[in-house]
DNA sequence: CGCATCTCAGCTATACTGATATGC
DNA sequence: CGCATATCAGTACAGCTGAGATGC
């Protein structure tokens, strides 16, 4: 058994404990696997969600990933600065930044995405595929705790 | 379905960033219920580590909790100038502090465990028991990938 | 000497706070 | 006016780095 890096029984008696861990082990692996393409993770989130929202304003991709959008700024200057987004004045509410993907932040978002899934495996590499998804969907709901569990409507 | 905090669906695709916002509402929840007793989690982890290891390193505290000897040594002084834990020379081996959980120190615990546990009660209110128990195990084994998921030896 | 332990000082990333300017 | 958006400045925390002192 040797030791274990959680070993205490209280300590483990906390789930958040656990999660903080698990997500620190996942962090430093797709962390380490972005940064090969000179990104981290929020900067790859907030590209992705871009790429998906189409031209959006950053308060609204603040709500979309979850963090608040003073620090959207600093990131959208990043990916500015990288060439990956496009930074427009909204013509219809002047008060907003339209962001938008460029060709070239298609193209890096699909490397990292690459990246990305392959730390993932690396993280999950001991669970079978059924137990991924479980973990995935109970991860889900403790996030999202107003959610149904049902069919996935994904 | 309104909008779901990590709603794009290449963000979705990183297990990690679904296990940092569920660490993220975790660590949330158990680190505002554990400030009513002027704690942090770190500062539970290892006043729990403390008081299950009996008199311990600082090195074997920090190795024990999965943090950094050099961390420990400010968390220990917290700790120390709140008067839950003794550190006292060790005499077989000049080098280390023997860290000793105080009769003050107990009772916070016991406390703390209370608030961390009623915080955890609410981030998983959505899963069964079955299901919290699932979650945990697969946790585990994400953190410690050696492990096999066996019959419970803990 | 090498090695472990402990301490201090500094840096970085993340996530928050407040204040300000602009436009709806 | 209230409210939303975006920016800048400062703060707190966690996690790392390097350097040094002590003792095995």
């Amino acid at each position: 058994m040797a030791e274990t890096p959680y070993a205490p029984a209280r300590i483990r008696a906390l789930p958040s404990w656990l999660l903080g861990r698990a997500a620190a082990r996942g962090h430093r692996l797709v962390a380490e696997a972005l940064a090969e393409e000179g990104m981290r993770m929020m900067h790859h989130a907030v590209l992705s969600a871009v790429g998906e929202l189409g031209p959006v304003s950053q308060a609204e991709l603040g709500r979309s990933v979850g963090i608040d959008p003073k620090d959207m700024v600093a990131v959208v200057n990043d990916l500015q600065a990288d060439g990956l987004v496009t930074r427009t004045p909204d013509p219809r509410d002047r008060r907003k930044n339209a962001i938008e993907i460029s060709a070239a932040g298609e193209r890096t978002l699909r490397r990292t995405e690459k990246l990305g899934d392959r730390a993932n495996d690396e993280l999950t590499a001991g669970l079978t595929p059924a137990e991924r998804e479980q973990l995935m969907a109970l991860l889900a709901r403790v996030v999202n705790p107003g959610e149904k569990p049902g069919p996935d409507a994904g």
